[in-house]
DNA sequence: TTTCTTATTATCATTTTGTTAATATCAAAT
DNA sequence: ATTTGATATTAACAAAATGATAATAAGAAA
């Protein structure tokens, strides 16, 4: 192996193309929560989570849903891509975004060999309304089931219902306490289905200690609204008197009242950092 | 833009370097805890955190620290990468490793364009002594402080002390809550820092809600052991009790005792899966 | 006016933590 | 042999957090 004799000289003769090398995609968990006032189709009124899918209308996974994404490019700051990719699905800027994990299986992209990162997105859909790209859609998560940790997920927006089951394999020492593996998939690209359950945990997890709900959050709502988010999100009814001592320090009264609801008004709320 | 009537055919159509390609990296993080008897320059035997690093003999950064790392290859499976480096570097298999984030800054690599998936390993030093690399050294946290969101890291591996210091800084909505900056460092070669820091953190948060830190310990130990390496990941003593209660439904009471310590002997204990 | 529905808070029981202190036991020093 | 030092282990109690039920409030709709 030659030696050199600084860092410029080595560099002055370093070829890239001495290894074969790969792409990188960004691909976008885009989470929301459906208020029923846009849900058209639903009669009840009880929320859901929802995720944004694209109907791909290119080769590879023709007609098919997935996340969106694309290409980092080579001069491209890793983290622009997702945001470039989320301007241009929803038009919105300054939007939460959180990296959430890299996948690299070996064929998870029929074209060549593709890294993707995964980024989770969490935005008040009431901000968007308008602008959506034509083959974006809005499917609500109409069932989340996890049983000896096989997990199944039904997704629908209205017109189509999707849904795809992955199984999480306990895995003793070697890497991430679980590894995921999809069992069934019928109408999701690429491995995408991993994105949606990883995000989901990580939502439901970070709940618990961070302020990230808010994000999903109209600046001022009630707490009624707030809980029915939070149940929505962890599968579960929660009780009013623990809510509220929960995100007691999160949250600051306003003089805003809702009213019209057909019961007693409330108050509404602003979101508040703590400490 | 040219339409094709099958996945084969596009395929057969596609060709990879359409589009400037880039090379990704994986980087891990190795921590253990130091046994003062292993640490022969210490004189005090209070435990601390220690990290894995090797010395660059050749550029980019020559003669600086690394995390241990390589290139992934083309036909790699993402997560056999770590593997191999880890076995390449500690002989082990089967060792803890979980992935910890991607980093991709335009400028962490002199040579091109690279991006980097960081990877946190965890292993009871014990369990290697004699074969190790022999560019590599063990380096011990001897200072960690965080103050106004300012992180500083000293390590020392007997030798030749270290530090950096990496600033979080806080964004509202865009990214993750923080983004995180060197802002000082004299040794470590490329952004690892904040793979050390990224890490570290990681690991002070699971240690709560996981057993992620029996990867650490040997199979045998004594409760006091065990609470030293929680003392020295969080940063704090634990009040006996306390700590007691934590893990009482993550271990066993064996037949075994440790004496000869000077004090009252105590029985060990082995990991337990709970639930 | 009454009924329905959700909002909001009080109240109490239960469980979980925080803290101090008591007792135990071996090694080393006297 | 006894005392001292050090950590192990657990009891005991106070303080705080949580779970759960019930009471009261107030607009909309009947």
């Amino acid at each position: 192996m030659k030696t050199y004799k600084s860092e410029e000289e080595f560099l002055k003769d370093y070829n890239p193309n001495d290894y074969k090398r790969l792409s990188l995609t960004a691909d976008i968990l885009i989470l929301s929560v459906s208020s029923s006032d846009n849900a058209n189709y639903r009669k009840t009124d009880d929320k859901k989570m929802s995720v944004l899918l694209i109907k791909r209308d290119n080769y590879p996974f023709k007609d098919m849903w997935c996340l969106p994404g694309g290409f980092v490019g080579y001069d491209e700051e890793l983290e622009s891509a997702p945001k470039r990719i989320l301007k241009q699905e929803t038009n919105l800027d300054n939007i939460y975004l959180e990296q959430l994990y890299t996948f690299g299986g070996l064929t998870r992209d029929p074209r060549m060999r593709v890294i993707s990162t995964s980024y989770m997105s969490l935005i008040d859909k009431n901000r968007l309304m308008e602008h959506l790209n034509e083959n974006a859609s809005w499917f609500d998560i109409v069932l989340y089931e996890e049983k000896d940790d096989v997990v199944t997920i039904v997704l629908d927006n209205g017109n189509e219902t999707i849904s795809f089951t992955i199984k999480k394999e306990l895995r003793e020492k070697t890497t991430d306490r679980y590894s995921f593996h999809i069992v069934k998939n019928n109408s999701i690209a690429f491995d995408h289905p991993l994105v949606i359950l990883a995000g989901l945990e990580r939502l439901r997890n970070k709940l618990e200690y961070t302020d990230i709900v808010f994000n999903m959050m109209p600046e001022y709502f009630t707490l009624g609204e707030l809980q029915k988010v939070y149940e929505v999100i962890l599968g579960k009814k929660l009780l009013d008197p623990a809510f509220r001592r929960i995100i007691k320090n999160k949250v600051v009264k306003t003089e805003k009242i809702k009213t019209g609801e057909g019961h007693r008004p409330s108050y509404m709320f602003k979101y508040k950092k703590s400490k």
